[in-house]
This record gives C-alpha cells, sequence and structure tokens, in this order.
DNA sequence: ACAATGTATCTCAGCGCTAAGCTATCTCGG
DNA sequence: CCGAGATAGCTTAGCGCTGAGATACATTGT
C-alpha cells in the first residue's frame, strides 16, 4: 500500500537520484496528515457554527484556572498567532455574546477574558463532539501506536522549544 | 521534560475530569508542530523570495515527468487547495517568469504549466536547503524513530483515504 | 520626579485562500 | 448531429491572518 507521498518520494527519486529526499517522508506526511484533520475537525466545529480560531480561545478559556480569566497575551502565547488576531478573534466572539472583556484593575495597559454563560455551555457541548471526532480520526492505531507517536512528537516538539516555561 | 501540550492535558484534567482528552496528546502535537515545522521552513523559502505556495508549484513540476508539464488541475490535486488559488499561483509564478502557461492542443480547455528555465535553476537551488532545513528540523530523532514515524503517519493517511489512485 | 524604555492591546492595509459562480470547451446518449 | 451535462480554468467578494505601527499605561534607573 502507497499513500500519496510515496508517489512523490518515488517521483523526486527518478528525477534527482543525487538528493535524499528521505526527510520528506516525515514532514510531508505531517503537513498533509494535519491538513487532513483539520478539514474533519472543522467538520464538527461548523455543527456548532465555530471554526477552529473560535474553538482554541472558547477552549482554552474553559481549561484555564477559575475563574476562567485570562489576557489577549495569554491567549496569544496559547494559540500561536499574532496579537492582532487575538484581538479579532475576541471582537468576533464578544459580538456573538460568547466571551467578555472587562478592564484589568491590577494593570491599565491589560484586559481580562472571560466566557459567559453562552459561551461555557457552548464550549462544554462541543468538547465532547471534538473529542469523538479526535477519536475516530485516529481509529486507524492502536493504543501502544498512539502513545508512541505522542511521544514522538514531543521530542520533537521539545527540540523546537516547545516547552512549558 | 514536558511541552505545552502536557500543560494543556492537565488543565483539563483537573477541569475536566469526566473527558478521555487523551486523543488530544496526539492531535494537538501533531497540529502544532506542523506550525512550528512550517515556520521553520518558511525561513528557508524566504530566502529564495519564495513561500511554501510558489515552492510547492515549482517543486511538483520539477518532479513530474519530463518534458515537466502540468495542467492546474493536476496541480489543484497534488496542492489541495482550490482551482481559484492555484490560478493564483500560477498568476504570481507567472510574471515573475518561474513558469509559463500554453495552450493545451489536445483539450481547448486546458492549459499546460511548465518550468522556465529560470524556474528550473530556482528549484534546483533550493531544494537541496530545504532538504537541509527538513533534516535539521528531525536532528531529534534516530532513523528508526524516522522510519516508525513515517509508517504510523502513513497508515492514518491512507485510513483517511490519502491513497494514490 | 521623570525621562527612557518596556509592555499590552488595538488598528489597518495587504495577502493568500475559499466558495460560488462564470465562460469556454468537451463528451456522449439518443 | 445535437442538446444536456460534465469538465477545465478563471474571476471575485469576503474572510482571517500577518506585520507594522499607534496608543496608553507601567517600570526602571538615576
Amino acid at each position: 500500500m502507497a499513500d500519496h507521498v510515496d508517489m512523490v518520494l518515488d517521483q523526486w527519486r527518478r528525477r534527482r537520484p543525487d538528493l535524499d529526499v528521505s526527510p520528506m517522508g516525515v514532514i510531508g506526511r505531517l503537513s498533509r496528515l494535519t491538513q487532513l484533520v483539520n478539514t474533519e475537525l472543522a467538520r464538527t466545529f461548523a455543527e456548532h457554527d465555530l471554526d477552529r480560531a473560535s474553538f482554541d480561545v472558547l477552549a482554552t478559556l474553559r481549561r484555564s484556572d477559575p475563574p476562567h480569566q485570562l489576557t489577549p497575551n495569554d491567549l496569544m502565547k496559547a494559540s500561536m498567532v499574532t496579537s492582532g488576531a487575538v484581538t479579532q478573534r475576541l471582537d468576533r466572539l464578544e459580538a456573538r455574546g460568547l466571551v467578555r472583556r472587562t478592564r484589568n484593575e491590577a494593570d491599565g495597559r491589560s484586559v481580562k477574558v472571560s466566557l459567559t454563560e453562552e459561551g461555557r455551555d457552548l464550549i462544554d457541548r462541543v468538547l465532547p463532539r471534538h473529542l469523538e471526532t479526535e477519536n475516530r480520526v485516529l481509529g486507524a492505531l492502536t493504543g501502544k501506536q498512539r502513545d508512541t507517536l505522542a511521544r514522538t512528537l514531543r521530542e520533537l516538539l521539545e527540540s523546537l522549544g516547545d516547552t512549558q516555561e
């Protein structure tokens, strides 16, 4: 059995036999798989009028310590997008009544973002469905394979500096 | 040692002990790693005034059978983007003189895209640097780990329908 | 006390992509 | 041979993000 990347690797080996293209066997698959998985996850989000960006914000707030308040800066660090993107995400979520921005008494530059009751209800409704989808996407792997995969990905992430500070 | 996803999993387990969030240990890392890797690859592309989109088109043409001619439709299938995106990618590359569009004699609806000499020179210059970067990104893994990883990712891709037709 | 520097957030032009729809051409059954 | 449907590529409005920069407030060193 062969996937799309196998075909790509074959082509390169015919066309450029002088190059070692084996790293593409890993990185090409990573990128392709992430795209397919994201498409699959997007379906579940869409069923609740969400997309990944909004889901990420709601989920990050939901899993934070009570009282579930974070600054835009916290959200930026967690989401790997720029501050401008966070502002716009919050604008959209606030307009839908899913989050609330309040002044930060302790620091006049800053803002506190929290879930509204509606926002919390929504994320609590979506989360189990999201986990089902993730589980289904991983259905081809045994538990042991998943563990090994998670561990290997963690090694790579750590080597690229993605650690808890 | 713990990465960002470990922290996220801990948070969920405290906040929602009723849910099994283990799938996030795999899918969260996949998504996060892909983003970090893409940032790293983008640096190499930028050194040659390229981005991933342009690189993908040039590389797909370069590895195709002589005479390195593909239709926009072929490029669309290979790249997982819409036809509109392919049109725009080709517009940009054509304006820079890196690819050429010619009529398809056999089918008046269609077009043939080929590399110019300049385009071919560029991709041949970038490709080895790109592979070095990919290799460096995978530096934390042994050869055996890379093989296992590639195989596992392929299983997932196949289960999601990403096969050669 | 305050100037200089740092930090938090927001603003916005520009970019690449998608989704929907358009035009031109091809295919095929009747 | 022709009309209906399929196919290939292009167009474009709208979307979310980036990168650069603006604003306001906080911190630091002297």
